[in-house]
Order: structure tokens, then sequence, then C-alpha cells
DNA sequence: TGTCTCATTTTTTTT
DNA sequence: AAATGAGACA
């Protein structure tokens, strides 16, 4: 039987056109995975080595999975490959994100840019961290420089090809800076770039960005890789951005055997700096692309499809496609109004027990912001459903992660100063903030690494005190120690070494309060997980794998990479983000609110498209149901503040939604205009009616009057309380007052967000 | 130095 | 709510 018989007219085509460029332009749920799958293992049949193929995905998970197919399709492929079996090709395959496929490449030749093959990456914190630094150092305000909008400049000015020289020269970006305040934004740039060179570093653009470097200072690599990728394929091209398109454009050259796949309705990555015109222009760049569409969808139900189609269409510029759906109709989305977050969450949890005879991985619920998770992970624990939580701070995000896998990375490199920064204080030895300022300002002085100071410190003429010195030495040698041995013993060895001399392990050992003991736990969960990672590769035939091999994989890790052992039935609580390319079949999609999808953040058209694009994702996701809800008023921030529907829900046809029944009905089903309130509050008669602005006539009144402590109030969410605390006498509009009750315990309450009356 | 407390601020999505 | 920062104190 010939495997592709397994696909339909459109999907083969663009599975056996193999030679040049080709864009397939695949809507939501229309066999894109299962195309790229078969098209790996044709060009295979077909006689490729697997080592010539490079296909670039999103996440390492889909990476992982797509091997796994091919490694599943192959035994039915005829082998014109005498020699090695094409079940094992799959593990020659260069396969994985941009990111580690190009620290892959790039580590053997590291040399040709200046760094060893042991340089170290930075992540976001660690770059944040830098960057704070740098700004402290030059004395400026951290009010105007904030870490976080600072970054991402910096990476937006990097994927845009922008190097810290040319960012001084060019005009219109000083403009921007000028408007910002922030006059010395450029020379931000250009130290923080330094000083990752210095470390030995490199954040994460600079992984693609050093892979063009070097294909451009050596002719001999670029030619060596050129030649070796032969066929190059790339998942999710509406989410790359313009570096990426350079380094795919070039690695391709001169055959330019080029496939991307994507889908320019479910680009949600542009505040990564992807853009969406990579994949409008390809057919420009690529004068001679075939065009294949994969139109039809086999994931959703028609009503699934024709509702997102009908909310896309509200954004213009679009490849012009008609996805459409042969399943049957199916059920009309489900939209409910809730009283607050906590209703909603309840809601979400009572709908999913209900329908717990489909089994618990039926379900997921999509919300805009990890923050959401909080209250529905709250509710669905109330009811015993089982979840599982995909992002938010992740295992290895952990301070002591961190901290642990801080020690490995300085042994490895010790010119990575982030890592000496994060782990000079743990355990504590006695190097405190004022020792470690004036190690780096030294060290910035006299261009050596933190360790050399440490080590040295009279080379330098560091002046700190005897004593201090020795400690500062004693650190010193450890790390020199550790150093010397990361080569001599496998990953797991070395790290259990480190960890234990360094008294990571006992430090963490004498805590033993629950979080100290969660801890340790933790650091032991690392070294079990650094011993699969060596045993995985002795499976596949390495049987030898340093340290480095495993921090270069870590740190590179995605949300989807985790959790892939349990297979415990679950309910899925994620991003929409992060839902990208899953499905399932019942989807939850949380907080419809203004301010919060789209986000509060997205002003210009350009961004609410997005924040339009990715609800279309998220519905996208359902297989069968799919739920939109929102509440009326929402927890944020610490007070509570009033939200009303999102525009998004005027954009999806009326038609596709549940009709309302009758008003009188106890459960609401309702339409968009006349949401009704499920909620239990109803006594509560002027909520019905939700008021959009915060300071009611109510509030101005209590605003003006005085309280006390000991004073009774009512709360419009939470029924009837005391106060505790009042924290003036007068009480305006802006304070706080604390409320005490009952079920919940205390809780603080901004005076404008809440509805207060005498008892 | 290191730790604790109090106060203020923050806002998204992630390789 | 959570995270960060400043300041007091041992």
């Amino acid at each position: 039987m010939d495997f592709l018989d397994q696909l339909n007219p459109s999907q083969r085509e663009a599975v056996t056109y193999t030679e040049g460029a080709s864009l397939i332009v695949a809507g939501a749920g229309s066999g894109k995975t299962r195309v790229l799958t078969y098209r790996i293992a044709y060009l295979l049949q077909q006689g490729v080595p697997a080592s010539r193929i490079m296909a670039l995905t999103f996440t390492n998970k889909a990476a992982r999975e797509m091997k796994e197919r091919i490694r599943n399709l192959s035994p039915t492929l005829p082998s014109r490959e005498g020699g090695r079996s094409l079940q094992e090709a799959y593990r020659y395959l260069m396969m994985g994100t941009f990111h580690s496929v190009c620290t892959r490449l790039l580590r053997p030749h590291a040399e040709v840019l200046g760094y060893t093959r042991d340089f170290t990456i930075y992540d976001t914190a660690d770059s944040k961290s830098l960057i704070k630094a740098i700004c402290k150092e030059r004395g400026l305000d951290d009010k105007i420089y904030k870490p976080g909008a600072v970054q991402s400049r910096i990476s937006m000015a990097k994927n845009s090809g922008i190097p810290p020289r040319e960012y001084g020269s060019n005009q219109q970006l000083l403009r921007e800076d000028r408007e910002q305040r922030m006059y010395e934004f450029a020379i931000i740039y250009e130290l923080y770039q330094a000083r990752l060179i210095a470390a030995n570093a490199m954040d994460f653009d600079d992984l693609l960005i050093n892979m063009i470097r070097l294909m451009d200072a050596s002719e001999e690599v670029c030619r060596r890789y050129q030649e070796q990728f032969k066929y190059i394929l790339v998942d999710e091209y509406q989410d790359t951005n313009y570096i990426q398109f350079l380094l795919v454009k070039k690695l391709a050259e001169p055959q330019n055997n080029i496939c991307v796949v994507g889908d320019d309705a479910q680009s949600i990555y542009s505040f990564r700096g992807a853009d969406i015109r990579n994949i409008l222009n390809f057919q420009r760049v690529y004068p001679n692309a075939r065009l294949f569409k994969l139109e039809r969808n086999y994931r959703s139900t028609q009503t699934i499809v024709n509702a997102a189609n009908s909310l896309i269409h509200k954004n213009s510029h679009q490849i012009e496609k008609t996805v459409y759906s042969e399943k049957e109709t199916g059920e009309p989305l489900n939209l409910q109004a809730y009283m607050d977050d906590r209703t909603e969450a309840l809601g979400i949890a009572t709908r999913i027990q209900r329908m717990r005879h489909k089994g618990y991985n039926a379900f997921a619920v999509l919300y805009r912001t990890n923050a959401q998770s909080r209250v529905i992970e709250g509710e669905l624990r109330k009811l015993n459903i089982p979840y599982r939580i995909y992002g938010g701070t992740s295992f290895y995000q952990r301070k002591e992660i961190k901290d642990a896998l801080g020690y490995l990375r300085l042994s490895v490199n010790k010119r990575d100063n982030e890592a000496l920064l994060r782990i000079v204080g743990f355990p504590g030895r006695g190097i405190g903030e004022t020792t470690m300022k004036k190690v780096s300002t030294n060290a910035i002085e006299h261009h050596r690494c933190y360790l050399d100071v440490m080590r040295e410190p009279d080379d330098t003429g560091l002046d700190v005190s005897a004593a201090t010195k020795k400690k500062l030495q004693a650190f010193a040698l450890m790390i020199d120690q550790f150093s010397d041995q990361s080569e001599e013993m496998d990953a797991f060895r070395f790290a259990e070494m480190v960890l234990r001399t360094s008294g990571v392990m006992t430090a963490l050992a004498l805590d033993r309060s629950t979080e100290g003991i969660d801890r340790a736990q933790n650091v032991q969960e690392l070294l079990n997980a650094i011993h699969e990672f060596v045993e995985q590769r002795q499976n596949e035939g390495i049987d030898y794998t340093p340290i480095t091999d495993f921090l270069s994989e870590v740190s590179l890790l995605t949300d989807q990479d985790e959790n892939l052992a349990d297979t415990t039935e679950r309910v899925t609580l994620m991003t929409v983000h992060a839902a990208k390319g899953l499905e399932f079949p019942v989807v939850f999609i949380a907080g419809m609110e203004e301010n919060l999808f789209p986000s509060q953040f997205a002003v210009k058209p350009s961004e609410i498209e997005e924040e339009r694009r990715l609800l279309y994702v998220a519905i996208t996701r359902a297989m069968e149901q799919c739920f939109l809800s929102y509440a009326r008023q929402r927890f944020r921030n610490g007070s509570f503040t009033f939200a009303s529907p999102s525009r998004f829900l005027n954009d999806i046809e009326r038609k596709y939604f549940e009709v309302e029944t009758s008003r009188s009905s106890t459960t609401s089903r309702s339409s968009i205009t006349s949401l009704t309130s499920s909620s239990s509050f109803s006594s509560f008669s002027s909520l019905s009616s939700a008021p959009s602005t915060p300071v009611s006539g109510a509030t101005s009144e209590i605003a003006s009057s005085v309280w006390k402590a000991g004073d009774r109030v009512a709360h419009r969410v939470f029924g009837e309380g005391t106060v505790v605390r009042v924290y003036r006498d007068e009480v305006t509009e802006n304070d706080k007052i604390e409320i005490n009750f009952d079920t919940q315990g205390t809780k603080t309450l901004l005076l404008t967000h809440a509805k207060l009356e005498r008892a």
C-alpha cells in the first residue's frame, strides 16, 4: 500500500512537489503537520539521506512528535537505500526549533565568531538582569529605562537586523527613543552586546543572528551547510521573524528547495518580532514558488469553522482562502456571562463536571493571560477535577533550579557573569552585594570576567578586606575545580558532584519547611532529568554526554515541552498562545472582555487584528464544542475591575451562537445582547445592569463619609462582611479597606471598586 | 552581610 | 496577587 494514499489530492500534491520553493497555506486543522511529515517521509523514500533534510518547527515537542510519526511511517516505505534502514533514518534529520538547530550548528564553529564552543545561552531573566545592571552603572532611572521595555526594544532591533553600531546612526530609531526619553538607549544596546560577548554568552536572538554572521564570516562553513541541507522545511512560517527569514533564505541557496507551511490567519507572535509579511511576500521573494492551499478542515464541526471564519474575515489583508469542514454541523457556540471571575471559573468547572463522561483529556480551558489560571485552578480543585497547567513559572524557571543550573553553567563557562551573580549568594558564603559591586566595577574596568577578579583580587587592586579576599578566592577555587572536571564525567555524574560539593544540596536539605522540602525535591528532580537525558542519548548511540549538551538543551525548552510522561486524564489549562497547534474536543475560552481579550496593550489596528487572530486560534482548537465566557467584574492586580464584553464577540456572527430560550429560565442561555447572569447574588438588583464606570454615586457618597474600624460593609461580590481596618478616618476614593469575610478570610479592596453600604 | 518588614508598583503573549 | 524595592535592624 502506498502511504500517499492516506492523503487527499491537495495534500498529496503538496507532498510530492519537492524541487524548488513551495508555499503551503494551511488553514486551521487542515492536516498541516501531516503534510510536513509525509513530505519528509516522501523525500526519504525518494532516496534523500535524512541528514540532508532540515525541518524547523515552532516547539521541540513538535519536532519530536514529527520524528516519531516519520518513524512510524517509514516501515511502510520501500527502502531505496541499501545500507541504513529507513526506520533508523529519522534520527539523522536536522529537526527542531530555529534556536535549537542554530545552537547545534553554531557550537562547532563558535570560535569563528570569537566565542568558545562552551558559550552559554542567556535566557530572558539573565538578559534582563544584565540590562538592569548596565542602567544602574550609568545612573539611569529605571522608571524610564524599564528593563523589560529596554530588552524588548533590543530584541526588536536585533530581529530587524540592526546591530548596535547601526542603531546609533539610525535617525528614525533615535527619534523614537527621544520621544520615550531614552536618550542613552543606543549606548545601553552597545554595552549590552559587549557584555554578552565578554561573558561568552548569547541571548536568544544572538543564536539566530550569529548563525547568519557565521555563514557570512566563513565561506567554507556557509558552503558546507548549504550543501548539507538540500531540503529545508519550515513549519509555522507565519510566525518567523526577519532574521529567521534571512537565515532560511541563505541556507536554502542556491537550489532553493524550500518549503514553508503556515497560516497567515494564525500569526500571533509579532510581539516577539514575527513578521507576517514573511508569508505574505513569500511568492515575491521566490517568484517560481508553487502555492498550495489546504482548505479542508478535518478537526472541527462546521459551526466552529464557520464561526471562526466569520470572526477572521473582520481582519484586513489575508491570503485568500476558504476553510471549510465536511464534518457534522455540530453544536452552536455557547456564550456565558458571569458576575465575576470566580463565578466564571465555577461555571466552567461545573460544566466540565457535567460532561466528565467525555474524559478529562477532552477539555481545555484557554485564556489570554497566565494570571487567569489561578481562579480556574481553584474552582477545579474544589470540584476535584484533575487538571494540568502549562506555562506560568515552569520547572526550569524556579529559583532553586536556576541556582543549581547556575553552578553548572559557570563551571562550563567561567565568564558567565550572570550565572555567577546568581549563585555567589547561595548558599551564603559571606559575599554580599557591596563586594560584588566592587568586583563588577573592577572586572569591567580591566576587561576581565568576575571570576578572574575574584581569583586574583590583587591583579585589579580590588579594595576589600583580607577576610573577604579569602572568601572570594575560595569561591573561585571551587569553581575552577568544578571546571577542571567538567569534561571528565558525563552530565549526570558531573551535576551530582557539583551540587553536592558546592553545598547546594546541603543548604536545601537544611530547610525543613514545606517549601524547603519542595525545593530540595525539585533539585533532585533536576538530577533525575539529567540522568534521563544521558540515558536517552545512550539509547541513541551516543555514549558520552557532557554537561554542555544538557545545558544548551534546557535553556531552549518551550512550555509545551514539559510533562510528557504523565498520561493520566486531566483538563488542560493554558494560554491561547500555548495552545497553538493543539486540539481538544471541548474548548473553553475564558475572559472574553475588553482590556483582556483584546489585551489592554493592543491599541493600534494591527495589534487588534493580531488579538483577533489569537481568538481565531483559540476557537479553532475546538473539535466539537466551544464555550466562550466573560466576567463583569474581575480581580486584577489586587483589586476589582469592571469589565465589558469583548468587541470580538460581536465579530462572530450571531447565528453560530446558542439562541436564547426563554427569559424566565433559571440557567441563562443567552444571545450576545441580552446576557443574563447565572449568579446566586441576584438579590443585588442593581447588578443586572453592569455599570460601565467604576465610580458610582454610591461610592462617592461613601467616599465623603467617615468610616472607622468595626463599621460594617456590604460588598456586591462577597456579600456581607465587617470592616476590620480602615487606613484613615476620612476615606477617599483611592483608600484601601480591609474586609473580613467569614468564608474567605481577609481581602483588601480599593474603595473605588468596592460597593459599600452601611449595614 | 543578611534578613525581615513595610510600601509601592505592575500590568501579555514566549524562543 | 505577586514581585520588587527601600529601609530598619541584628
